[in-house]
This record gives structure tokens, sequence and C-alpha cells, in this order.
DNA sequence: CCCCCCCC
């Protein structure tokens, strides 16, 4: 009695693709199968089914993992009796054409149930040498829609060897699926047969189709040349190869725009190809593509883009920012460690209001400032700490270094594709909430870091520090002159004066920007100094901090020496700042003097070689030094 | 064929 409860035959006729039937099965085995990726997450947990139809079994299934929790929560279980609802027929093995079936929708008619019948394997390799080939594509086109239930009218009888001819083709299986494209070659272009990796694309290739996933997809942005208004879109399609850059303009922009879903796996087809260009596309392939009047995008069928990946990132780490030049585009991945209020700004170019919000992203070396635009800005919600990764954000360099979010921005929180997630996820939740990184995206604390290490005589040729704005530049040298009897002044003690007082030689001192005489003064310096590298030398001007840095001891107590004439008391602290070998970050500004346009360096850092975490780069970048010649 | 992504 039980027995018929079940239909049966059923698997044999999903196993040959017709999957329009709502069948009724019993689950007799169910195995956790472990995640293929090394994705410690846990998202990525499958449960593989044998499934009964009452006279023959098939352990070939994929739950999918939505239902995951039926399992977990004990409802679905050896035993239970359930209703397919939707189903489809995964190839898994093109050369033996063996199958999957991957449940996508099932009920559960009844929880705990008995075994029904004795139900025996089906014997797989019989179907696959009697000619099932689920790969095959046949371009025929004949109405066959009958085959499915001549199979169905065979199996009932759980007939296992099968003469071919009876069976039915991917195209029978697509119409019985109520799908009636048919992707075959000389319909519409599409050659489901002929898909190639996006690795392999190039532009010298005319005839192609790809099976690929759009992982990422701007908005429709317009704009104005001299040919005249256009719009366009670009997304980034992946697969298991590589990805690839993908745009469409006016027309094509128009008609592929809305198909195209992010997360969806299509067919496409004749498309545009050209060198990517690395300054606007990050994505890790040597071609870009444009959808042109030829294109064929062709949307998969569910289920049959399951193995086609979810993203690519080729991430970098937050310090490795520091050697990339601005505007560049890169991946990044990190904690949100706190996240600023939405602000809006206007922009100077358009006068238009844009909301923002920038949030502190940090590894496990260092922190960086991230700011999100307009809708982003307004959707983003930090308070978890979440993991975010960032593919193609454009880096800035504003106080140091910064990320900017661009329209092809994808944001990810806490994406389940790469193992950085659950190792960021530990390490701030373990230590990385509560220590203080370096902030790539504060000047002073990087030191050095964010500004490009240059020669003396490559500031010189490159004629830093001659436009309207200053120019930074770090330069590696010694101290090789320092002078001592203008290294302090008196200074105006009026707060945020900073002038130079007139000393009146009776207690008083003159300042004449406050015009004003005071009892007191303040020690300041003010050091000219001479650096030099193998390429030539330069007179740059150090100020307070930076001073007391290099001298070692403050303004007041080297202005007291002074006072005390205790020349050999300067000379040794002189002294031991000379010939030190020193990173400074210098300020070039041309400045006017009478008739002369003369550059005035001024010292904004001065840091001990700090080995352990510059050395290498460094010691690099003087290898590469060309010695200059005059 | 775009390539602007805004502010300090």
């Amino acid at each position: 009695m039980a027995n018929q409860r079940l239909t049966t035959g059923a698997l044999l006729r999903y196993i040959r693709g017709n999957t329009s039937e709502k069948a009724t099965l019993q689950v007799v085995g169910i195995k956790p199968i472990e995640s293929k990726t090394d994705d410690p997450s846990g998202s990525a947990k499958r449960y593989r089914l044998m499934l009964s139809d009452g006279k023959s079994t098939f352990s070939s299934c994929m739950l999918g993992t939505q239902m995951n929790k039926l399992i977990e929560t004990d409802s679905l279980k050896e035993n239970s009796i359930i209703r397919v609802d939707r189903v489809m027929v995964n190839s898994i093995d093109k050369q033996n054409g063996r199958v999957m079936l991957m449940l996508y929708e099932i009920e559960i008619l009844q929880s705990d149930c008995e075994r029904i019948g004795d139900p025996v394997a089906l014997p797989l390799t019989d179907i696959i040498n009697s000619g099932t080939n689920t790969n095959r594509l046949e371009t025929t086109n004949n109405n066959q829609a009958q085959a499915p239930i001549s199979a169905a009218a065979s199996s009932a009888t759980n007939v296992i060897r099968q003469d071919s001819k009876a069976l039915p083709t991917l195209d029978d299986r697509k119409k019985s699926n109520g799908d009636n494209r048919l992707g075959s070659k000389g319909t519409n272009g599409i050659d489901k047969e002929r898909i190639i990796n996006i690795d392999t694309l190039n532009p010298y290739m005319t005839k192609w189709t790809i099976k690929a996933r759009i992982s990422n997809k701007s908005q429709i942005r317009t704009y104005e040349n001299a040919r005249g208004p256009g719009k366009l879109f670009s997304c980034d399609l992946v697969d298991q190869s590589g990805e690839i850059r993908a745009t469409g303009f006016n027309a094509e922009c128009d008609k592929f725009y809305s198909m195209l879903e992010i997360g969806e796996v299509y067919y496409i087809a004749k498309a545009s190809l050209k060198a990517a260009n690395r300054q606007f596309n990050n994505t890790n392939n040597d071609y870009e593509m444009t959808f042109n009047h030829d294109t064929i995008i062709e949307a998969c069928d569910a289920g049959e883009g399951e193995n086609i990946p979810q993203v690519q990132f080729n991430f970098i780490s937050i310090n490795d920012i520091a050697n990339r030049s601005a505007n560049s585009i890169c991946d990044v991945i990190g904690v949100v460690k706190s996240t600023s209020d939405m602000q809006t700004i206007v922009s100077k170019a358009s006068q238009k209001e844009f909301n923002k919000r920038d949030l502190l992203l940090v590894d496990e070396k260092a922190s960086i400032s991230v700011t999100l635009w307009g809708q982003q800005a307004e959707e983003f919600d930090g308070s978890s700490h979440p993991v975010v990764a960032f593919k193609g954000i454009k880096i800035g360099d504003f106080n140091g270094r910064t990320l900017s979010c661009i329209n092809s921005t994808l944001i990810r929180q806490d994406p389940p594709e790469t193992q950085r997630t659950v190792e960021l996820r530990v390490w701030f939740d373990n230590e990385g909430k509560s220590i203080d990184l370096p902030d790539l995206s504060k000047g002073a604390d990087t030191g050095n870091r964010q500004t490009v290490i240059k020669t003396l005589s490559q500031i010189v040729v490159e004629g830093l520090g001659l436009g309207d704005k200053p120019d930074y530049v770090c330069v590696k040298g010694i101290t090789t002159l320092i002078k001592k009897d203008t290294a302090v002044y008196m200074m105006c003690p009026e707060e945020k004066c900073g002038k130079k007082v007139v000393d009146e030689n009776n207690g008083t001192y003159r300042c004449e920007k406050c015009n004003k005489t005071y009892n007191n003064f303040k020690w300041a310096y003010m050091i000219s100094a001479e650096i030099s590298d193998v390429t030539g030398a330069q007179w740059i001007t150090i100020f307070r901090n930076e001073a007391e840095t290099l001298l070692g001891v403050t303004a007041d107590e080297f202005g007291n020496h002074k006072l005390n004439q205790s020349e050999s008391i300067m000379e040794d602290i002189i002294r031991k700042a000379m010939n030190r070998e020193l990173i400074f970050k210098l300020r070039a500004k041309a400045e006017q003097y009478n008739d002369e346009r003369k550059i005035r360096f001024t010292c904004m850092s001065v840091n001990d070689m700090d080995w352990s975490s510059h050395g290498r780069r460094l010691i690099n970048e003087i290898n590469q030094m060309e010695p200059i010649q005059n």
C-alpha cells in the first residue's frame, strides 16, 4: 500500500531530463558533503541525498543549500517522504555523461516513515552505455515532445537497458521544462556545445561563446562627447577560468542592462575585445569586452550555472596600498572598525550635492579610510563591524592614502568566497578590535610611507615645488650641515603668533606683527640644514617638532644653552645630529623673493630608517636608482 | 565609444 504512494520510475525519468514531473519520493540516505572549497565558514555545506521511487534508488541527488535547515532541524531525515517540486539535471562528468539531480524545491509530505519497498540502485553505467549523454546537444529540431512520455512509459516497468533512440535529447528536455529557447548553433548563434574559457578570449577570435556569471554591474551612466550624448553600463563576467569586464553602450545598454542580473549565469556570444585599460579596469584579464550589435546573450537555465564561481577578488593588503599609485584601482578586504555618520558635500565641479560616508577599514597590519558615495553610503551599515570586500576601488592620496568607491566598485559584506573573511573575523574579534594600527590616511602617523621616495636630483629634474600647489616628497639622505647659531629664535609669546621678536635689550621684546612689546618670549626652532644623498645636496628648513626630533632637545633647552653661551654643549647636540641617515618628508613650494622664484623645502617629518618595516622596499628603490651624471 | 565618482 505504502509502495503506491511513491512515483515509480520517476528517478529514471528525471535522469533522462523529464524534470517537469512532481514526483513523490522517499529519502533513503542523507550524507553531508565536505566543502570542496576551503571555505571554513560552513556556508558551502551541502547534503547529498539518496532518493527512492519505490523500485529504484539514485544517490547523486544534491539538496539546494537553502533547504539545509530542513535537515539541520531534523524535519528531513532518513525515510522522510518528499514531493519534488523543482529539480534539474546537471552533468557532472562530461566524458561519461554522469548526471546529478539538483533539488531546488521540495516539500516534506511525511517526516517520519518506514522504508517503503525494497528498491535497488539504478545501474547508472547501463544507462550511460546505452547512450545517454546529457551534454550532447542535438541540433535537430524535430518535434519529439512525446519522447519523455515514451521514456516514462518504458521506465515505468523499471527497465534499465534502454534503446538510445528512445532517449530524449536535451532539446526535448528543454521543451518538457517549458523552455522553448533552442540553444543550439544555427538557430541564434549561441553554440552551447563549444563554450570557451574567459581566459582564452582574445581580439583575434571571432566565433566564441562563454558561459559566465555576472559578478558586478554598474549603474547606467550618461556622457557627452564630440560625437554627441551617449550612455553605457559595464559589468564583470566570471567563469572558472577567470574574469573580464564588459561594457554596453547606447543600443546595447538598452538591450542588455535590465536583462543582466548580478549573480546570474548567461551564455554570451560574439562581442568585441580590446586591450584592457588598466587605469580604470582591475579585472584579471588582458582584455575587456564591448557588447556590439551582433552580441547574443541568453540566460542560463536555473541550476545549469551552479559550477560557475561567484566572484573573483585579487586582494592586496592595506599596507600595500601605500605602494600603489594614486588613482589606480585595486581589490581590498578588511574589517569595518568604525563608520562615520552620513555627510553631504557639494561638488566643486558640478555644484551638486553628494552623500558620503567614511569607514575605517582595518586588516592585521594597517588601517585606511574608505569613502562610500550616494546610495552605497546611504545604505551602508557598519555597526556590526562586518568584514567587507571591495572589488575595483580607487586609491586616493589625500592625507596619505585613502580609498574611494567608484561607480563600478563592488562592495561585498562577509563574502563567503574567500577564507580571508573568516581569518579577519577571528583576528578582529580576538585582538584587532582593541589595537591601534598605523593609519594610511593620516600623513603624520605613517611618516614617509605614503609619499614616494625620490633622490634630490629627481626633485630638481621633475621640477617639484614649481607648481601652484606644494609637492610632498620623501628623501633618504644624511644631514651634512646644521646651522647652529640660527637654530633657535626668540618667538612672540602670543599664542598663534609665531613671529620673531626683537630683543630690546632692556628685558622687553618687540613683536612687529602684534605691534606690541612683551616682557617675555619663547624659544622656537627654525633650523637651516643641508641634507645630501648620492645625487646632490639641498638646504631645508626644519621647525618645531621635527627639529626637536632631530636634535633630541627642546627649543627651550637649546635656547637656554644659547643664552648661556654654552657653545660646546650646542656643538655637541649638533654633532650628534650630523651625518645621520634619515628619511625626510619634505614640502616643496616655490616662493617669490624679489625677482627670484625660489623653492623652499620645509621638513614635514623626520624619521630614522625603519628597516623592519620599510627596509626591503627602500633597498629595492635604492637599487633601482640610476646614478645621475651631471 | 566611457574613464566623471565629487569634500576635506
